[in-house]
DNA sequence: CCAATCAGTAGCATATTGCAACTGATTTGA
DNA sequence: TCAAATCAGTTGCAATATGCTACTGATTGG
């Protein structure tokens, strides 16, 4: 039977050409990045997510089960007992970038400048650098030194 | 009068501890983003932000007012004319890295293995290297190797 | 066995978004 | 110059999405 691809169900696209739209289609909503993120610090189960992001319950298990269809997430059984659990995936893992970023940003232009906020940091207890964009050779690349190539 | 900070009007954070929702509360919903994206490629219009996009018109007139008040987007008039339009201000174009990371999952991961899809190039045309997280002392960091530290 | 916890569902109220039509100020062009 | 078109919205109403509260049914712990 003609299944082309191991893909989710497949949606219908704000803008099926670009990346940052199909992206959005996904997470763009709310709270999936939040559980995405709650999913990233370790959390598990349906109520330890209720109780982080303070979702309501009819919708965080809606999203549960979309991010579990797009496979960013996989739903089984605990080892221990017969309780459910959510793992990330390795598509969901792939989003550290994504909330890295959006944690930096978040950091220097969602707090005011004495204001203090977490801080990410890695397994010696040293803040993670901010993430600067560079072309192969080095250079900073910003707005103004990229730009979007069609598809040939 | 006591207005503390230059900020934007303070609305009520999901999460004000974190920095990720706290910026998901500003640009977290179906729209910002890829207005930010047009913004980005050097759309100022409305009308071309609404073409691009394909968002309806009141939506799109709420967003900009949002991203306007929140200091992401500044209105001006424009030089020729007295046509306004919408520029990204420097916390705007810092969400470069975020647009960026998005684009890259999406092309991983929101794409058929052999489905073809835009590109980000620099100058020269050649791509941007993917984005990947590392300690300042250069290790690759992930999910596994970091952890979100609480403000003092 | 009883109470508590977990992972949901169901029903209804509110909020957000989308659609289509309308305005009012330019701008174009015949 | 006058009509049509474009730009940047606004308004009203319909369709969706979200949130809140209460309920269920399966385990689990004491």
């Amino acid at each position: 039977m003609p299944r082309t691809t191991t893909h989710a169900p497949d949606l219908d696209w704000t803008d099926p050409e670009c990346p940052v739209a199909r992206t959005l289609d996904l997470v763009g909503d709310r709270w999936s990045l939040l559980v995405v993120r709650d999913a990233m610090d370790g959390v598990r189960s349906f109520t330890e997510f209720q109780r982080r992001t303070g979702i309501a319950r009819n919708i965080l298990t809606d999203r549960l089960r979309k991010l579990t269809a797009h496979g960013l997430l996989s739903q089984r059984t605990a080892p221990s007992g017969r309780r459910q659990e959510y793992v990330l995936t390795d598509a969901g893992r792939a989003l550290f970038p994504v909330i890295l970023t959006l944690r930096q940003w978040g950091e220097r232009h969602a707090f005011a400048p004495g204001e203090t906020h977490s801080t990410l940091v890695d397994q010696h207890g040293i803040p993670v650098p901010k993430i600067a964009p560079t072309s192969a050779d080095g250079t900073p690349l910003g707005t103004d030194t990229t730009h979007v190539q069609k598809a040939r």
